[in-house]
DNA sequence: TTGTACGCGTTATCAT
DNA sequence: ATGATAACGCGTACAA
């Protein structure tokens, strides 16, 4: 091995100061004149030295490092377009500052619980951002008792210490609905996430919410783990109700995407038999025939967020709460009058 | 704090041993008396000790981790099913011997090399994972002056001292092609990934020779970004020819689909006017109308096993390159003889 | 088996 | 106010 990476005490030598002192001086720490600060910076330059992340690490007690658990089954993230896009938004925050992100993912909660014990114990990381609240989420209570620093995505339904960062789905899933009705339709179902997680329970609410704010019946609310396969069933079980929606509001892109195909293949024209919604606004929804009504929400911008409010966190700052532009509706073709013929756009 | 978490110094105390004897006895090491090592290992379950990740990377010079650079734009790999899954698989090698993955993404290629630079003078991973190589891929070269260990996905086309754990894309392709042959295509068009990708590349190849091995003309190749967008630009192109092809073979899913779209729109029914085949096989795919015939790839079996080749590389173990179940085709409904009526199955 | 130096920066304590 | 010294964090490795 030739390059031999050069340590604070070659510094300290070269720069004729003790190691103490180049480290104050590299830190910006007052205690060293303005004089050997800008020689020890100099030789620091000069011999190319960068602290050992290693050795910072032991001696401060810090991993700099951020942590992601992912808890859900692959094959359903891996349609959803919320997660990368979340994470190139944490990777801006993080890569100017030199921190790195560790993902995790995991099949089931057991391993969710035991994942976070883990970056906990061997201290990988200095704090954690906890995606997918779930209800009375155990986790808030979990990173607590570890000494993690975290912040959470969205509102916890129980108390909380941790600083939340919120992208409030209600005015998009609000919209959508007042979208519908304009249009004319009144029977409006919805095909939501897990009741469990919140935003699942909060879309669905926000469903309700904007049908009873206009008079209207409940629609009927359809349950599914994400999945397109769970969409797929659920609109096939909407579609064979006696009194079917002319409208269903998709709790994700996925998910509408399954359904408008159901829909078509069980001979169901979209929009004019059919109008959907979708929800997190994929890039294939703007070219699937028809182009889907969806709504879109600023993932990359909520991971920078929340990445940044993370690391105010962990160097010990109070951080508040964060709220992040809503999400919007974003009307294409897949929602019309009911009873609309299916258009049938020139290319 | 209450909880000071035990060193190897307690549990050598409490042993009435020495730190070093603790330290062999921990890691297997011979030269402890069975009896001896018994006593110690009980003593640090009791003491509930586990060793500091921080003093043990300091010490032994490694980081525990393996790092992943994913250079693309997160708009496309939002549409794209294999990363989610294949870091699915990653994680369950990582998980049991108690590693972790540090996850980047990032735009350009310029950021690439430099975040290769900081993984490796932070030495923050022991390798990394070499995905979407490109041709004469750099970081090959890269990464062995870093010192960086790394296995590669696929084999590069330049002489590389790296293990490449590959799945053979080839064979799903040419199945695809003989699929349409058999079915009547003669015009049939490929819509490609970008040629400096090798996966993009060779899928076209594979395409080509197909065509050439069933004595065809060769159809016409469009090449992507692989994005959805881009997908459907080519379709739109592809399908003003005069000559149109009866048949596209498309390079990942989300274009497949909006190659659907855009056909539709057009006023073309798919398979009746148009055939299509994607590749990939996200889980959508399935549910929409006609659902895609398409090319899946273990994807999750790709990163168990690229993660498990380069922990053994990362160990100093020498490593053949690894070939998996080659890509295979899934016939759905997307796919039948030129002239048919569009297929209408019952719900 | 033991003792101890070592890896490398951070920080508390001292000296000037 | 400047700067030096040394302890510290925690395993690992090697001489004894």
């Amino acid at each position: 091995m030739v390059g031999e990476r050069p340590t604070i005490a070659d510094v300290a030598r070269e720069a004729g100061v003790s190691k103490g002192l180049v480290s104050f001086a590299l830190n910006d720490r007052p205690g060293v004149s303005a004089e050997t600060k800008t020689r020890i910076l100099a030789v620091a330059k000069d011999l190319g030295f960068s602290p050992s992340l290693r050795a910072r690490s032991l001696s401060s007690d810090r991993a700099f490092a951020l942590g992601l658990v992912i808890a859900r089954d692959p094959e359903i993230i891996s349609g959803d377009p919320f997660f990368p896009a979340f994470i190139a938004g944490v990777e801006s925050a993080l890569a100017p500052v030199g921190q790195a992100l560790v993902l995790s993912m995991v099949g089931d909660e057991a391993s969710e619980i035991t994942t976070y014990r883990q970056l906990a114990s061997h201290a990988r990381v200095d704090g954690v951002i906890l995606s997918d609240l779930r209800r009375a989420d155990p986790r808030i209570a979990l990173v607590q008792s570890l000494g993690l620093k975290a912040v959470t995505l969205g509102h916890p339904d129980i108390p909380s210490a941790l600083p939340a960062v919120s992208l409030d789905d209600g005015p998009g899933i609000q919209s959508a609905v007042a979208h519908l009705v304009e249009l004319g339709h009144r029977r409006i179902a919805h095909v939501s996430g897990p009741s469990r997680m919140l935003h699942g329970s909060r879309r669905s609410a926000s469903f309700a919410q904007a049908l009873a704010g206009l008079d209207l019946q409940p629609g009927p609310i359809v349950e599914t783990d994400y999945s397109a396969a769970d969409g797929a069933r659920a609109t096939r079980d909407l579609l064979a109700l006696a009194d079917r929606p002319t409208a269903i509001v998709y709790a994700n892109d996925p998910m509408a995407i399954a359904g408008l195909g159901i829909a078509q293949r069980a001979g169901f024209t979209v929009p004019g038999d059919l109008s959907i919604t979708g929800f997190d606004g994929s890039e294939v929804g703007q070219y699937i025939h028809p182009a889907l009504t969806t709504v879109t929400t600023e993932a990359q911008a909520w991971g920078r967020q929340a990445a940044e409010a993370l690391l105010r966190v962990i160097a010990g700052e109070t951080v508040d709460d964060i709220e992040l532009t809503p999400a919007t509706l974003v009307i294409r073709e897949s929602s019309a009058r009911p009873g609309t013929a299916t258009i049938r756009s020139a290319m």
